[in-house]
DNA sequence: TTGAAAGCGATACCAT
DNA sequence: ATGGTATCGCTTTCAA
C-alpha cells in the first residue's frame, strides 16, 4: 500500500502534518486538512499497524481471554464475545482471541510483547487463575464477571445479587412465602462466578422477607430437560406456585410446557420471573416478567473502562455492578388460596 | 520490558546475533546460542510485536472473519473458532476476530494496514460477499467452507457431497430403497454452503442406486423439536425405516425418543446414520453409525495452507475437500419385511 | 561465525 | 499553522 510519505507528497505537506491531521492531536487548517483527506482517499492510505504500534504507545488491540470450558453455554458465550467485539470496534479497537487452557501463558505473552493495550477477561471462575496474572501485570485488565478474591481488580458485571433480591421482593410483595429457584446446572455453581451470587441474593432476601426458598438445579453438567420437568412437577405437587428461573431457554420452555399440561395459567395460577436471562424471553410462548442480563451493557462498560484507563484516567480498581432492571409482563400474581 | 539490546549486552554479542539465534535463520555457534538463551530467560525477554511487524514481513496474526448470523448454531460455531485458534497458536499465530456485519470493511482494513498475515473465513454463505474481497486482495485468504462461485479461491471443507453419497451407499448396500434425510433448518439450506452439498450427494447417489429420498427440514430458522417429532412420526407412518440425519444433537435426541416410544430398535427395526455431526454422537442414548464432521481437521488444514503460502510455497487456488470417514456402531440393518 | 548499520513507517517533540 | 527529525525495537543485508 501507500505510506504517509506518499500522502504528504500528494497533499504537498510534511508527514507530521498528515499525522496530525489524521489523529487530530494538533489543529490543522481547514484547507490543508481537506487536501490531505483527498490524498488519503485517492491513495487508499491506511497507516501501517506495525509502525503505529512501534512509534505510538497504542496497538489498538484488546485481548479477550476465554477459557471455553466444555460446560460453557455456547449461545450466551457467543453473545458476550460478539458484544465485546462490537463495543471495542466502536472505540477503534480490534479483538485478539486468547483461548487455550493456558490462559495465563497467553496473557503474559501478549502483555510482554506489547501486542495489546488491554485485556478483557470473560467466563470468570470463582478461583480464576487469571486473577493472579492480572495483578502481576501493568497492562490494564478488566474482568467481565467477579471472582471470589477481587481485591485490586477492575470488574464489571450485572449485580446478580440484586437480581436475586429484586425477584424475591416482587414475589414477596405479591404475597408469596414459598419460592422455587429453578437454577442453572450443578457444575455452574462451582465453576462460574454468577449463579451463586444470584442464589445468595435470593436466599438472603427470602430470609429477610420470611419466605422459604427451594433451590433446584437443572442437570449435572448440561441442562437436562427431563431433570427440569421432574423438578417442576415435584415442586407443583408440593404446592409451589412461585418460580424464579435463572436458566437457559430450554429450561424456560420445559417449565412452560409442564405448566400448560397441567392447565396452570401464568400470571393467574402461577407466578414466574425470569432472572438474568441472556436470551430474548419475549420469544417464549408466554410472556413473563424478566430481569434481563444484557451482554452489551456489561461489555460496553468494560470496554469503556479499558479505554478510559488508556486515556490516562486514574480509575481505582473497583467492582462495577450494574443495577438490574425489571421488565413487567404480568406473570406475577398473588397466590390463589 | 527488556529489549534486544539488553539481551545482546547481557550475552556479550551483537543484536543481530541475538536476532538470528532466536529466529534460527542463520547458524549460531552452540555456546553463544546458549549464552543468549540464558540472557533471554534471565531478562524475561519478549520481542516487541510492533517492532517485529515493522521490520519483518510477518505480524504473526491471522484474521478470522465470522459474520455471526442470528441463525448460526452457536456450539458448532464455537467449535470451529476454537479449533482455528488452537491450530493457529500451534503454528505461532494469534487470531484477530472480525465479526460485524461489515465483514468486508474489516477484511480490507486489516489487510491494508498489514495487521494480519492471512485471513481465514468462517461461516461461508453460498453467495458470500467476502468472496469478492478475497479475490481483490493480496493477503492470503482461506475459506473454511465452499461458496457457490469459488474460482480462484482456496477453500477447505469436509466433502459433504461425499458424505451424502457414502450414507446412501451404506443404506442401499443394506437393502434399503426408501430413505429419509432428516436435515437442517430451512434457512440453513439458503444461507449456508454445506447442507445443500450433502443434500445433493444424497439425492444424486440415491438416483444412481435406484432409491427414493424423502428430504425433511427441521424448523424454520431454528431447530424445532415439535417439527422434528412430527416429521419422524409421519415418516414412520409411511413405512420409512432408513434415516440419514444431518442435524444438531437435539434432532438426534428427538428421533431416538420417537423411535423408543414406538418400540423400534435401532440397528434392528430401523437404520440410522448420523451424517456430518459436529457433536459427539457417542454421548447419545443409543450408538449410531456416524460420518463425523471434525472441526479440527478442517481448521488445521486451513491454517496449514495459510502458513505454507506465507512460507513461500506456490499453492494454486484450489478446493480441498476432506474425505469422509465412516464410524460403524451397528445402527444399520437390512429392512425387516 | 559474528558485527555494524540501514531501513521499516509511523508518532511526537522541538523549532519556526 | 506547519515542518524537520529523533525515535520506537526489530529484521536483514553487507562486510569482515
Amino acid at each position: 500500500m501507500s505510506t504517509i510519505h506518499e500522502v504528504a507528497k500528494a497533499a504537498g505537506v510534511s508527514i507530521s502534518t498528515v499525522s496530525y491531521a489524521l489523529s487530530g492531536k494538533r489543529p490543522v487548517s481547514e484547507k490543508t486538512r481537506l487536501r490531505i483527506e483527498d490524498a488519503v482517499t485517492a491513495l487508499g492510505y491506511q497507516p501501517e499497524a506495525g509502525a503505529r504500534m512501534l512509534a505510538g504507545r497504542r496497538t489498538h488491540i484488546f485481548a479477550l481471554t476465554e477459557p471455553l470450558r466444555a460446560d460453557t453455554h455456547a449461545p450466551t458465550h457467543m453473545a458476550f464475545v460478539l458484544a465485546t467485539a462490537v463495543a471495542a470496534r466502536r472505540r477503534g479497537y480490534d479483538i485478539l482471541l486468547l483461548t487455550d487452557e493456558q490462559a495465563s501463558e497467553g496473557m503474559n505473552r501478549v502483555a510482554a510483547s506489547k501486542l495489546v493495550d488491554a485485556i478483557l477477561v470473560l467466563d470468570v471462575a470463582p478461583d480464576d487463575e487469571r486473577v493472579a496474572i492480572a495483578r502481576s501485570m501493568r497492562t490494564p485488565t478488566v474482568f467481565i464477571g467477579v471472582p471470589d478474591d477481587h481485591s485490586d481488580l477492575t470488574c464489571v458485571d450485572l449485580d446478580f445479587d440484586a437480581v436475586g433480591r429484586l425477584a424475591v421482593d416482587r414475589l414477596a410483595d405479591a404475597g408469596h412465602s414459598r419460592i422455587v429457584l429453578l437454577g442453572q446446572t450443578e457444575v455452574s455453581y462451582r465453576r462460574s462466578n454468577f449463579p451463586r451470587r444470584l442464589l445468595h441474593g435470593v436466599q438472603q432476601r427470602a430470609t429477610e422477607r420470611g419466605a422459604d426458598v427451594d433451590w433446584v438445579t437443572t442437570g449435572e453438567i448440561a441442562t437436562d430437560v427431563a431433570v427440569v420437568r421432574s423438578a417442576v412437577e415435584s415442586a407443583l405437587d408440593q404446592g409451589h406456585r412461585a418460580f424464579i428461573v435463572h436458566a437457559v431457554d430450554d429450561t424456560h420452555e420445559a417449565l412452560l410446557s409442564v405448566l400448560a399440561e397441567r392447565g396452570l395459567r401464568i400470571g393467574v395460577d402461577v407466578s414466574v420471573i425470569s432472572a438474568a436471562a441472556s436470551f430474548d424471553t419475549a420469544a417464549l410462548a408466554v410472556q413473563i416478567d424478566t430481569i434481563p442480563l444484557v451482554p452489551q451493557r456489561s461489555c460496553e462498560f468494560a470496554v469503556d473502562l479499558a479505554v478510559r484507563q488508556l486515556d490516562g484516567e486514574r480509575l481505582p480498581p473497583e467492582i462495577h455492578l450494574l443495577p438490574p432492571e425489571y421488565l413487567s409482563a404480568g406473570s406475577v400474581a398473588p397466590p390463589r388460596d
